[in-house]
DNA sequence: GTGTAGAAATTGGTTGGACCATTGAGCCAT
DNA sequence: ATGGCTCAATGGTCCAACCAATTTCTACAC
C-alpha cells in the first residue's frame, strides 16, 4: 500500500535548497508573521545562488500563502514557518451555478458543526473571552448598519475554528468561504441574505461558554440551515436564468 | 455584507496573466492529464514575456502539483485544469507526530459522516449496487489476505463519496487520506491496524441501502472511532520516542 | 538490414547583469 | 505640521548566455 518514502533523488533541487536553507533561518531567527525576510538580493549573495533562483523558491513560498511579497518594501512572513512543515495544495474545480453553491454549504454543513462541538470542549477561559469579543463586535455592526455585517461575523466563525485546536478546520472552511463567495458574485438574490442567522451565533457562543458539545453542533446545523435556506429562496426567486 | 469587490489592483500580474493564458489554451486544445504542453521557450515567445515569467508561472503550478517538468523532456500536465479553479495549500505544521494524525482523522470524522448520510438519501439502484460490488471485492481480499486490504478499503469509501453527489468530499477526503499516510511511514504502531474498522464497512452499506441517513452516519462515526482507537493504542504503546 | 554507441538537438535549470515600477524614508519649501 | 520632492531600496521583468538531463538522429560495425 504505501508507496514508499522514496523521493525520486533530483540532481538539481537548488529551490529546495534554498527553501530549506531559509526555514532553518526563519526557526533560528525565531521569526514569526508579519516580520520581514532578507532581500533577495541579499539571499542570492549569501547563499551564493542567483537572485533567479532565489525568487523561484521564494514564488513557491508564495503559492503555499507562506509569504507576501510587495514590490518596492519587501518580502514578509504570513504564516508560521518551520523545517517540518508538510504542504498539501489541493484544488477544487468549481462550477458557477447554485449546486456549486450547495455543494460548498454542505462541506461547511459538516465541519462547521464538529469545530463548534470541538471548541465546546477545548475553549479554556482565553478563548471564550476572545470569542465573546467578537460575538459582541459582531453584533454591534450588525445593529448599526443594518445586517451589513460580513467581515465581523466572518471573524467570529474563525476564532471558533481556531479555539477547536485543529488548523485543518480554519484552512479548509475558509476555502469553502472563498468558493462560496466568488460565486456570489450577483447579489440579485434575496436582499437580507444573512439575517436570519444571525440569532444562533449566540446561542452557538452560549453553548461553547458551557462547555455543551452537542449543543453546539446543534446550534451550527441550524446556523447553516438558514444559509441554504436563504440560498434556496434566492434561487427559487430568479429560476429564470442562470439556472444550469 | 461583501467586503467590496475591489481587489488592490496590482500593476504587475504577468505572472497570472501567463497562467490564465495558459489554463485556456490547456481548456481550448482539451488537454489532459500526461500531456505535454508546449516549451517554455515557445510560451515565452508566444506569449510575449520573458522566458523567466514563464517559469515562475509555471513554478507556481508546479507547487500546486498540476504540473510535472522533467529537464531535457518537457513539461507534462498532471491534473486537470480549468479556468475556475480553487487552489487550496493546505499546511500542517508540527511534523511527525500523533497530533497531526488526530487532526486528520477529525476533519475525516465531520466529512465522512456527512458523505454517508447524504449517500443514504441519494443513492439509486445503479450506485447502491456498485458500492457492494467494491464492498464484496474488500471483504474476499480482506479474508484472503488477512486483513490487508487497504487498497480495496479505499475504493470502497471513494464509492460512498461520488454517490453523496458532492465532487468536493472526494477530494477534501482525498487529502485528508493522503496526509494521514504521509505521516504513516512507520507501521511500528499497532499490528492490526485496521481490523476493529472492519465489520462496519458492511453495517454502512446496509444503511446506505436501506436509505437510512442517520444510520449510515452513526455507522460512519463507529468507524472512524475504531481507527481513532487503533491510532491512540499505537501511540501509547511507543510512547517513548517521538511523543513531542 | 540490424543494433548500438556516440554526436547533435531539444528542453528544463541556473547564472549574471541590466532596467522598470513601486514603495518608503528623508528633505525642503510652504 | 503639511504637502510635494528627491532618492535609495526592493520586488518584477527582461535578456543572453551557459549547464545538465533527455531525446533524437546518425554513422559505424556486424
Amino acid at each position: 500500500m504505501t508507496e514508499f518514502g522514496l523521493s525520486p533523488i533530483q540532481a538539481t533541487a537548488r529551490d529546495d535548497a534554498v527553501l530549506k536553507a531559509l526555514a532553518g533561518f526563519v526557526m533560528q531567527e525565531a521569526l514569526g508573521p508579519g516580520h520581514k525576510l532578507p532581500t533577495e538580493r541579499i539571499l542570492a549573495e549569501r547563499l551564493k545562488v542567483s537572485r533567479n533562483t532565489v525568487r523561484e523558491a521564494l514564488t513557491r513560498w508564495e503559492g503555499l500563502g507562506l509569504v507576501e511579497r510587495r514590490q518596492g518594501s519587501g518580502t514578509y512572513l504570513k504564516g508560521a514557518v518551520s523545517l517540518d512543515m508538510l504542504h498539501m495544495p489541493l484544488t477544487l474545480a468549481g462550477g458557477n451555478d447554485f449546486t456549486s453553491l450547495m455543494q460548498t454549504l454542505e462541506i461547511r454543513r459538516a465541519l462547521e458543526a464538529e469545530a463548534a462541538a470541538l471548541c465546546a470542549v477545548r475553549a479554556g477561559q482565553t478563548e471564550i473571552a476572545e470569542i465573546a469579543r467578537k460575538l459582541n463586535i459582531m453584533e454591534q455592526a450588525f445593529h448599526t448598519r443594518a445586517g451589513m455585517s460580513a467581515e465581523e461575523d466572518w471573524e467570529f466563525h474563525q476564532s471558533i475554528y481556531r479555539t477547536s485546536g485543529n488548523p485543518l478546520f480554519e484552512q479548509i472552511i475558509a476555502a469553502m468561504h472563498e468558493l462560496f463567495h466568488r460565486f456570489w458574485e450577483h447579489p440579485l438574490g434575496v436582499r437580507d441574505f444573512g439575517h436570519a442567522s444571525f440569532p444562533f451565533h449566540r446561542t452557538i457562543f452560549e453553548c461553547i461558554a458551557a462547555h455543551d458539545p452537542e449543543g453546539a453542533r446543534a446550534e451550527a446545523l441550524k446556523l447553516i440551515a438558514t444559509v441554504e435556506d436563504d440560498l434556496k429562496r434566492g434561487a427559487a426567486k430568479l429560476k429564470l436564468s442562470g439556472q444550469k
